[in-house]
DNA sequence: CTGTTAGCGCCTTCAT
DNA sequence: ATGAAGGCGCTAACAG
């Protein structure tokens, strides 16, 4: 059921109903109300694909991110959305699980699905993934995980965000850190790492023992375990998102450490969650959701062909205060 | 770039080259690897529009929710996105916010997409989204909010679960009771409303009072105030789901309740959070993962026409007892 | 085993 | 203002 049946209902050509559907054209008024008239007594749906098919955009645009189920990504996700909803387009979601060999598989799939572009949180740098974009000459906005300056990128100000709760933990009086960092092969956590690194330089009197996971629960959980093995309990166990900070302050329970009167945990993030655990999480906070808005844009000047040349935006992030830090 | 610049580059004809990529029919080793490297180094991906036009599968589904934000459907959202990725399946994912002419909206862009197949979590009960799914003969199964019995769904034992929890609230010596529902426009609200109502009608030693709300942390803080201004503090207050019960634990705080020493309060869902909340909280687990997962498996056997009729899964849910409800 | 050809639904010149 | 016709990339039916 297509265009045709309508012409045929409606007593015009298919020109004349696409011509109405698209307001291409001038058309008679009578002539437009019967072709209105037939799409809607026969249920009409245009067909997107065959639109399509002929070089025109499709209206999708593929979203790849590690994890759903991570709490950081649906409101990047619907940050994104609310945006490419304006603009009448669908983004199509794909979890990669931070695998680089299913990310590569998803951006082939999105290829033979022709999208409009592609708004990508990948895992790593890799020549074979910015290979692929390039042949396919598809439109890419970075989110969150910066590739570099030849392509566009929404981040966060990783770098400031860390730098500011380290401040903050040697206002208090800490001296002694854990840092427990996601997995250096993510841009983001190699920022924060990098902030910690310039501390640790610039203060002569403090000692850092380091440890690197995944962004999870589970990551928090294990690093600790591993650390205790081989260091001295810290006063102070920084922590590179919120879920390892959250897994952190369990690992310090199982330990009969009480945060924050034993020891005291901060995460980065702030998402729902950081407000309500048990302690309260002390932490810095960004936007997903502004990250995903900023990147839909971004992406949207790119397939508008109003934009060109890449740019890198920076997003600002501010530190949260809760209870699980203290004065020493 | 398609079809036809492989064949000539490989020096065969475009059908040759269809039936090499498609193996759907026995072609000469030498000439199957002209093909096979004409593609590669050509870089060619097949364009999934141009088949889809052909009236094949598109390999997409429409996935309708509510909102991603909201902790209990990233998880629904991964355990059919696990499914369909199986099966070669994107999802496309729509919010709905709960605003039925936006989904109406949305399934509207589905059908001009020509997608496989709907998931949906509807809103509410309505025959013009009916409608519009029968008339584009399009298989859908429903999750967590049951439509009727002329289309598939899967939901979690809501009228069990509720069941549960008031017979733990009642064996704790509760009598008083407060009970926060979301709204009853959703199926699986009165469902777990229908329990709490069973509940009172075969208990003649209790009192219960009613509000609904939004199943959200501002919509647990908002009813709690509602009901403190026309009624006395109860011993317990049952919540919808657990971003319900969150609010009302921290409305709880801003009057001074102590969360269970004055009062108990329970749950529904057992996100991440309910562990972590402070106080951890007593709720019922379902799983959201396992409805997703379900739901995606039905559809594809809809979709495969493995099956024609309609059924209703009911997913187990089970009692989880945590802090923030005591023996009165 | 292989090539030719007819559409799938739509938009877009090109005539009229 | 309108209609006829070509072609987007692909699959399947048909012929060899």
């Amino acid at each position: 059921m297509g265009i045709k049946q309508v012409a045929d209902y409606a007593g015009v050509s298919i020109a004349t109903v696409s011509r109405v559907l698209n307001k291409s054209a001038n058309v008679s008024e009578v002539k437009r109300k019967k072709v209105l008239d037939a799409v809607k007594t026969l249920g009409y749906r245009p067909n997107d694909l065959a639109r399509g098919l002929r070089n025109m955009p499709t209206s999708t645009i593929g979203v790849i991110i590690p994890d759903i189920t991570n709490p950081f990504f649906p409101s990047v996700i619907r940050g994104a959305g609310d945006i490419l909803h304006e603009a009448d387009i669908t983004p199509m979601i794909y979890n990669s699980d931070g695998n680089i060999d299913i990310e590569i598989e998803q951006i082939k799939t999105l290829i033979s699905k022709r999208v409009d572009g592609l708004l990508f949180m990948h895992s790593e740098e890799s020549k074979r993934v910015i290979d692929l974009i390039e042949s396919a000459n598809m439109p890419v906005v970075f989110l969150d995980r910066v590739e570099d300056g030849r392509f566009a990128s929404v981040k966060s100000d990783n770098y400031g965000g860390m730098k500011i709760i380290m401040d903050y933990a040697y206002s208090l009086g800490h001296r002694d850190y854990w840092y427990i960092g996601g997995e250096s092969k993510v841009s983001s956590a190699r920022e924060r790492l990098q902030a910690v690194f310039d501390f640790e330089r610039d203060h002569s009197d403090i000692s850092i023992k380091y440890a690197s996971t995944t962004f999870s629960y589970e990551g928090g959980l294990w690093a600790f375990e591993l650390l205790k093995k081989k260091f001295s309990i810290p006063t102070i166990i920084i922590c590179g998102n919120d879920l390892i900070a959250f897994g952190a302050i369990d690992a310090c329970l199982k330990n009969k450490l009480r945060v924050p009167y034993d020891i005291s945990v901060t995460g980065f993030d702030d998402g729902f969650l950081a407000a309500h655990y048990n302690p309260p999480l002390t932490t810095v906070a960004q936007s997903p959701y502004d990250l995903g808005a900023t990147g839909a844009k971004l992406l949207l000047e790119f397939i508008s062909g109003k934009r060109k040349r890449a740019v890198t935006r920076v997003l600002p992030i501010r530190l949260i205060i809760r209870q699980s830090t203290t004065q020493l």
